[in-house]
DNA sequence: GCGACAG
DNA sequence: ATCTTGTCGC
């Protein structure tokens, strides 16, 4: 019983989410719009930023919706934030921001209205940004609905445009040897849409990065590294020890829950 | 039937 | 979004 029913939405509900990914498309900034983006040093960045929704059990409904907030270089936790949630929409690939992005956009309103000084100058998403079926991922999504610079950042490639996970690919992979090495993720339209980063020197699976909103590819791909302890950026792992505690040691000053 | 499948 | 299973497109 309670049997989920979370086969694909109709196509003329598809359809209406296409439409939306095209027409907030025409407002992605792939560049640096920051000075900090452009420094050598990141010199000006004080605060990154970082959401997830993490599941609590196996209950596909029930989530912890959170974004967190690092001092950066330091990547001390500046704040946190993290609500129960039920999700509604079915996850469909192509369309994970229909079912997480509103959370996650309330999170931001929420940080903006009660402690505008501590708001990130960046925010790293767990998914991808242009690196993406229609070239508008979840963290263009959110990038474009709050206007803070945005990284996607994909624990595995999708598929598209002729990106495929094969031997050549794996090939690559092979040659990344140290924490910053990357290899550009190019398009069968001829456009680079991420980078494959070895985000550490002790992770042989990459992260595939890609532009969100508000920052070049190159920015992006830098800062991530630069802010990877381990695979996995600090602002994202350090949110998703909120529900999984994979290693994230517990906090004394932690937000009750919502 | 077989492989792909961001989270 | 995983160590899984189900669904869809080919």
């Amino acid at each position: 019983m309670a049997r989920k029913a979370a086969g694909k939405p109709p196509e003329e509900i598809l359809l209406d989410w296409k439409r939306e990914q095209a027409s907030l498309k025409a407002r992605v900034v792939d560049r640096d719009t920051e000075a900090w983006q452009r420094d050598p040093a990141f010199s000006g960045l004080q605060r990154v930023g970082g959401v997830d929704v993490s599941f609590v059990k196996d209950d596909s409904g029930s989530a912890c919706a959170s974004l967190v907030v690092l001092s950066y270089p330091e990547l001390e936790v500046l704040y946190e934030d993290c609500r129960m949630v039920t999700l509604t929409a079915p996850y469909v690939s192509g369309f994970l921001a229909f079912r997480e992005l509103p959370f996650l956009v309330d999170a931001v309103q929420q940080l903006r209205q009660r402690e505008p000084r501590l708001m990130p100058q960046v925010l790293f998403v767990d998914g991808n940004g242009v690196l993406h079926h229609r070239g508008f991922g979840v963290a263009c999504h959110l990038g474009v609905l709050t206007d803070l610079p945005c990284i996607g950042v994909a624990k595995k490639l999708l598929q598209v445009d002729g990106l495929e996970n094969n031997a050549l690919h794996k090939e690559k992979i092979q040659l990344l040897k140290a924490g910053g090495d990357s290899f550009p993720l190019m398009g069968g339209s001829g456009t680079v849409l991420g980078r494959a980063l070895r985000s550490h020197d002790h992770s042989t699976k990459p992260l595939y990065v890609s532009v969100g909103h508000k920052i070049s590819l190159e920015a992006a791909v830098r800062l991530t590294h630069s802010c990877c302890k381990f695979r996995i950026p600090e602002p994202v792992r350090q949110e998703q020890g909120g529900t999984k505690a994979k290693g994230v040691p517990p906090r004394s000053l932690r937000r009750a829950c919502r």
